[in-house]
DNA sequence: CGGAAAGGCGGGAGCGATCCCGAAAACGCG
DNA sequence: CGCGTTTTCGGGATCGCTCCCGCCTTTCCG
């Protein structure tokens, strides 16, 4: 349908390009990547050529030559459920995935759950991706280990182990901070017994999210001990079972900070079967604010730009795939009150 | 640390793995290829070379000959929270990730929730990939229709409208079926006033639950009125919406059948709500078994192996990337009876 | 034992881009 | 007007692999 132009039934190539644009392979390359030192005549000649053609550049041939695949691996090394229950996860993969393909870049998913798994999963990442974004390096932290010393270039969510701060990029919110913010709010309302849904210690968000609610507990000098911890694992379940346990523990809490919204959720469920109006008896505060709208009370939370993350970690990689040091980005959180507290 | 081997600083490539195993370029690629005509003395040194030197083929090069990227898109055309709050994709991603990499296919995320975005992802499909898994279509099929008339091999999870039968490969759960036997096993129970919960009347799923649920009804001669239906949107939050709506304007309703099993979940929690008790006076069905443990009561559900699923639409689509007709196939399902019925 | 068929193998010819060198054209200035 | 500089351009070389053609060995059978 589409009138002239010879009888390419399959794609056109460059060399098809440049001969009806009437300019050499050379020059078409060099509009078409943008290059400088080309003249009017020849852009416009060769924009037109590609246009008419339907021209999509081959990008294996590209590669072949560059050496750059144009894909990033986004590794959740979290068990299935899990993943794809968190909306936090969601919202992360939307925002990379929207950074990078600005970049013509594409994200490929990478699985690896099971140990057993991590030997293909390195042979994908060195053979054919550029980089990787890892979203959960697992517990110990030795496929993150693995990869970087296969020469990956990575960018992790969260500040990964020491051993690690410098060799990849990452991202990180101001949990520290945050988790104060987040405290200092149910102090000013009057709260005195606040205790804390954490998550699993080898993650360094928590860790830090709990020293924040220590210290604003510390300033205030309210008790900090350890009976107001509980662990949790980031979901719904495990929150309402960490506000089960809490509550049996310390029958006089009036509030209780959840390291992120799917546990506040559980806990506020919890509150309820144990017969505990919220916020009357118990306030509850929330992290992510991505649960704003599905809860009742409406969860107050410390808000962040969770897509923001995810763009950042890709931006970040797309900078180190330029040939930068790796460097690392803190993403501001800010209390967003609402009726739980 | 390695050391022997030249001073080969990157990637080795195939001439030197042949070179060390003292045959030539040709046979060596044959052997890493799996070629038969081969001698075993050949692939033995081939195979020794290439392990002594970590070769990895680069695909780039191999893609520029062959044609094909082993890349495969998982397109999700659904906004991203709804997608990543289901289990039910997690399970079919990773049932379809684990069959592609048995095949050395990887697979590439593929988001186009808005319509600005397809342009985007139809080059990325026509450019880089071989072919695309679609988790959903979208309410109107005209993306599907467009990758298709672009001449990408797809495969849909569901059957997809009348017009593409023929043209994608599909794969579906025993819908109609598996909703009838929901539907006779209240029945048997005793139930009488048999409400249903749906989803959006754009999916094929929706409709052949819902004529499976009329179905039985029919035959046991109770009534299957319009007024016993009402539509959710395949979330927790819609189901207990639903449910609300639904024992509002059905004070007599003794048993519910929620299409899958979030909003079934989100109806238990609804009726505990209204103060009904579950199974005592309403009985609940859900679709899928992706949520057994997290409910109380724990939920009677239509089981199917959902990364079955997923890994049936991989093999589909390799299938037809080998050059075969599309097929389709159809998941089994079976009742799991438990407490909530 | 000789000739045909089959099995193994080597290496040239691409695949379609980018890079880069050197030639040609355009420009600037005394 | 001539010559040095800067721009622009052409096209060879190259990336690493697979495909395929044709040669050399073996094997088999009359």
């Amino acid at each position: 349908m589409t009138s002239s132009s010879g009888r390419s039934s399959s794609r056109p190539t460059l060399e098809q390009v440049a001969a009806l644009a009437g300019v050499s392979r050379g020059t078409a390359s060099r509009v078409l990547s943008g290059a400088s030192n080309v003249s009017e005549n020849a852009v416009e000649a060769v924009r037109r050529a590609a246009a008419e053609l339907h021209y999509r550049p081959n990008l294996a041939a590209r590669s072949l030559v560059t050496g750059r695949t144009g894909l990033v691996g986004l590794l959740v090394n979290e068990p299935a459920h899990k993943l794809w229950t968190d909306p936090f996860f969601g919202e992360l993969a939307r925002g990379a995935h929207d950074r990078l393909t600005e970049d013509g870049v594409a994200l490929v998913l990478s699985l690896a759950t099971e140990e057993s798994e991590r030997d293909k999963l390195i042979e994908l990442a060195t053979t054919r991706l550029d980089g990787v974004l890892i979203v959960r390096g697992g517990g110990d932290e030795k496929l993150v280990h693995a990869l970087v010393d296969a020469g990956v270039t990575a960018v992790t969510a969260g500040r990964p182990a020491d051993s690690l701060l410098e060799r990849v990029g990452w991202v990180d919110s101001e949990n520290e901070a945050g988790a104060r913010a987040a405290v200092e709010h149910l102090v000013e309302r009057g709260r005195r017994r606040i205790g804390l849904i954490t998550g699993p210690d080898d993650m360094n968000v928590v860790v830090d999210r709990r020293s924040g609610w220590r210290e604003a507990l510390r300033a205030a000098g309210l008790d900090a001990s350890a009976e107001l911890v509980e662990p949790g694992a980031f979901t719904i379940e495990s929150g309402a079972q960490a506000m089960a346990t809490l509550l049996e523990r310390v029958p006089d809490l009036d509030a209780v900070f959840a390291q992120n919204d799917l546990m506040a959720l559980g806990a506020i469920r919890q509150l309820r079967v144990a017969g505990k109006a919220v916020p009357g008896d118990v306030a509850v505060v929330g992290f992510d604010d991505l649960m704003a709208e599905s809860s009742s009370p409406t969860l107050t939370t410390m808000a962040q730009d969770v897509q923001g993350f995810g763009a950042a970690m890709a931006s970040l990689l797309l900078e180190q795939l330029g040939g930068a040091a790796p460097r690392h980005e803190v993403i501001p959180v800010s209390l967003v009150a609402r009726e739980s507290s």
